[in-house]
RNA sequence: GGCUCCAUAGUUCAAGGGAUAGAACAAGAGUUUCCUAAACUUUAGAUCCAGGUUCGAGUCCUGGUGGAGCUACCA
């Protein structure tokens, strides 16, 4: 039972014998540093029930707390705040039990527990992958670890934007300037590749609509009428239609995109368990809608259109099936998501990783699985994240401000190597060693700068002024970690337990309550679907950990037993540090 | 027009309705005979505006102001 288990009980227990009344729940925060204690329970809200003066209310329940609870040492009220202070072997005999926990915090998946699956990522194939994705990239991995962590089994998805006219656009340009070109004959990553005929086909796109406006068309018009556009769209036809030279053309394309996506993801440090093709999905829910117009959730127009009514639940009302009988984005996303429930029984939800400018499409998406009676419909969550945008403003391909992911990848890995070389850090060490502990690094400072913040906030990101490895950032954390690493090495580290008469310093006691709190972290972020909170917490703890490494020393401690203790803390905190960054997808280096 | 989200030190971020709003960067002042100074200690500096609910509001409600997004038989 958990110490605020515990006096969560004992509380109410006091409540009822002085009082006779019983309350309902309690309110727990960590006590301020100001002030005496270790725990601190909010009197007001008892009021309600209770009434009567709160400095009185809490020095009888204090009273009654140290006359009955064993770990319960002294408290003290200010105003209405009954500060506890809680004995050290308590803290003692809780370290003892968790110091040898390697994985202490994480939860195992249970059996017969529902799965999640998770899906981010889902790029288009016509374009390398940029900052934004690396963002959702990052968000989705790490609450997908997150939800494993708290003891649910999870599934990795994404689905990928194959088909459409944006496709044909790069195909069309390859044809006509691409002489052949490949990944191989180029040198170029295969995204990178095709991006640049996706960009080639706009730069003629955009010459035709000009010459048109000089011809005295209108620019509704020009766009509509421009060959190169024509032409594309003739193509998707061919494409629908299986022509064989289309669909050969098309696969070798997106194969090399894949290519480069994976070389992409794997420098990232993310993957997936399954991936789903719109290719093969944008055909699917068709059936459903038939289903749901029998079930009166869709109604049909005059012109054959299908929609849903969602004017009762304050949205508007939402097509689902086109006048001539094709699907449209909403159509599709309704089949995958009771497809992936086919396709893996065991799920019970699911997480959509997606920008906040979807946020109005998922309401609607879960609301009409709702109404289709789906019982997983209940648990579909859309993980929204805000844009990532640059001083400048938005990032947009046209006018060349786009950060390219594998560039940005590199760019912080050479920060982080001129950096090094600048301290003076790492030297004997070979240059493949050092190449891989940048590449840690730089990664870590990048992963950390988007995951502290609130997933639903926009980021501003200054690829100028590039990101700090200084103060609240990875390379800190990843630095405490190198250190406590160091100090293990030279450490003869005794494995005993230890003695619960032992006194507890400030600093000590702090960092042991800093890390009982990290299973409850874990699950906040879980039920949050917020990295940040582990980020965040994990910052707290090393600032913990660096202001007692500053002031104690370690290693020349007054006793041995005092210097096992220290030790045995110590390396708890790093085994706790590399458990939170894993959760975040960020890798801690030995040494740095 | 309607709807949704955001607004906190000069800057980037924190703060489950709770005590004197926390950090970091930038600015100022210190600390390296000792476990890694990418560190530590320290000074100054903030809740967009106006009402309301509450014992208590950065947090909840209403109305403004400013920013972003959605409001396609596109995906």
């Amino acid at each position: 039972m958990s110490l605020q288990d515990i006096l969560s009980q004992a509380v109410k227990q006091a409540v009822k014998t002085v009082y006779g009344s019983d309350i309902e729940t309690i309110e727990f925060q960590s006590t301020r540093r100001e002030f005496a204690g270790d725990i601190t329970i909010v009197i007001f809200p008892m009021l309600r029930i209770i009434k009567g003066n709160p400095v009185q209310i809490g020095e009888s329940i204090g009273q009654h707390l140290v006359d009955h609870v064993n770990e319960v040492k002294a408290y003290n009220v200010v105003k209405g705040f009954l500060n506890i202070e809680i004995d050290d072997s308590y803290y003692v005999s809780f370290f003892n039990d968790i110091s040898n926990d390697l994985n202490y915090g994480i939860v195992k998946p249970k059996k017969g527990e529902k799965a999640i699956m998770v899906e981010y990522s889902s790029p288009n194939t016509n374009k390398p992958l940029h900052l934004g994705h690396i963002r959702n990239n990052l968000l989705g991995y790490s609450v997908a670890e997150i939800l494993k962590a708290s003891g649910k089994p999870v599934y990795k998805t994404q689905i990928i934007n194959d088909r459409g006219i944006h496709i044909c656009k790069s195909m069309l340009a390859w044809s006509r300037y691409g002489n052949g070109a490949t990944p191989e004959s180029t040198g170029l990553k295969g995204d990178k590749l095709v991006g640049n005929y996706y960009v080639k086909f706009d730069q003629d796109y955009k010459k035709e609509i000009e010459a048109l406006i000089a011809e005295g068309k209108s620019e509704e018009e020009a766009k509509k009428q421009a060959p190169i556009m024509l032409e594309a769209q003739e193509m998707l036809l061919k494409w629908e239609a299986g022509d064989e030279a289309v669909v050969a053309l098309w696969k070798k394309m997106n194969n090399w995109v894949y290519d480069g996506f994976d070389i992409t993801y794997k420098n990232l440090g993310v993957d997936f368990d399954c991936l789903y093709y719109e290719s093969k999905t944008y055909l699917l829910g068709k059936e459903f809608i038939v289903q749901g117009l029998k079930q009166g959730v869709f109604f049909k127009k005059d012109d054959g259109s299908v929609w849903c009514d969602l004017t009762k639940d304050g949205l508007d009302e939402k097509i689902v099936l086109r006048a001539d009988g094709t699907a449209v984005y909403m159509t599709q996303d309704i089949g995958t998501a009771i497809q992936r429930i086919k396709d893996y029984p065991d799920v019970g939800g699911m997480v959509y990783t997606v920008g906040n400018e979807q946020d109005y499409h998922f309401k609607v998406l879960f609301l009409i699985l709702k109404k289709l009676g789906f019982d997983w419909a209940e648990n579909l969550y859309h993980l929204s994240y805000g844009m990532v945008d640059l001083p400048s403003g938005k990032m947009k391909s046209r006018e060349g401000t786009v950060v390219d992911a594998d560039d940005l990848l590199e760019e912080m890995a050479a920060t982080a190597g001129q950096i090094s070389e600048e301290l003076g850090k790492l030297d004997g060490y070979s240059d493949q060693e050092k190449q891989e502990l940048y590449k840690i690094i730089g990664l870590g400072a990048l992963k950390y700068f988007i995951l502290k913040v609130d997933p639903r906030k926009r980021i501003l990101f200054d690829p100028k002024e590039s990101i700090d490895f200084q103060g609240n950032t990875g390379p800190f954390i990843q630095y405490t970690y190198a250190r406590i690493q160091s100090i293990l090495r030279k450490a003869k580290r005794g494995s005993s337990k230890v003695s619960e008469e032992i006194h507890l310093h400030e600093k000590e006691k702090s960092l042991v309550k800093q890390l009982e709190v990290f299973p409850v972290v874990i699950q906040n972020a879980a039920n949050e679907h917020s990295p940040a909170l582990i980020a965040n917490y994990t910052y707290d703890l090393v600032k913990e950990f660096n202001s007692f490494y500053q002031n104690v020393s370690i290693l020349a401690a007054d006793s041995d037993d005092l210097i096992d203790f220290r030790v045995q803390l110590s390396a708890a905190v790093a085994n706790t540090i590399k458990n939170a960054f894993g959760l975040l997808g960020i890798q801690v280096p030995e040494r740095m």
